[in-house]
DNA sequence: CTGCATCCTGGTAGATACTG
DNA sequence: CAGTATCTACCAGGATGCAG
């Protein structure tokens, strides 16, 4: 009955198809780093650009529009000149930042256990879609 | 003194640096549904195919091996004719399924929530980037 | 300071066809 | 059955320039 059982657990992956757009979140590069960021405390977009400094003010903007329409990060815009916005985690991401941590702690603690299963993989096999 | 306190928390991304390659692991769209089918057991390449019917059989090679390489799945080779491969968790994909799954929990219960906020934010910011 | 618009490029997924 | 090879199309992301 182990088949039931398989056929159950494609069943169960039904709604995690919705919950894809959670996990491309998590798989996104720069909304896990805005995300940390903004755990710590509110942070204002040239503070978040300048501590990210490898990310771009394009890609910087994308990802706190996403954040931000997910309900995950919430927009303050304080008028004046220069204009000043600042930008910090709602509730729901505080929740996710959460729950994120858990991973990141994974990935930490097995990243030289990957290293090493790689290194290893690409030693015995010798790439096959080389050259 | 929060101004260290963010300049930490930088820091502190750039283990997650190396962290990103797992990260990506969870956000990639087959890896997920490959782990969590073989969570439930040993499953052969056959039989990953047909219960993730909307999987391309290279694509399904190429994530297969993709976690092979990182020493989550273990792959044994059944010689004979037709050949046939089984493909299991190793205990490191175990290990990445049970706090994947706390990600997965987390987005279910979430997806209501930020479908939400979607709404909102497209009703409440008519689209910048329209013709 | 903050952020939108535009153009351009490389990687990546899908379709398809062929083998041990 | 379990792949590999190849070709194409698309889109995310970087560079750049301008504006409120």
């Amino acid at each position: 009955m182990t088949e039931a059982a398989v056929e159950r657990a494609a069943e169960v992956l039904t709604p995690y198809c919705r919950a894809r757009d959670v996990l491309d979140r998590v798989g996104d590069k720069w909304s896990v780093y805005v995300i940390t960021m903004l755990g710590e405390r509110t942070l204002r977009f040239s503070e978040l650009k300048r501590n990210i400094h490898v990310i771009t003010q394009r890609m910087l903007t994308v990802t706190l529009r996403g954040l931000e329409r997910d309900g995950l990060v919430e927009r303050t815009v304080h008028p004046g000149y220069p204009a000043r916005v600042d930008y910090a985690l709602t509730p729901m991401g505080e929740s996710l930042l959460d729950t994120m941590r858990a991973l990141l702690t994974w990935s930490v603690e097995h990243v030289d256990e990957i290293d090493t299963a790689r290194r290893h993989y690409d030693h015995t096999k010798p790439a096959t879609t080389n050259p």
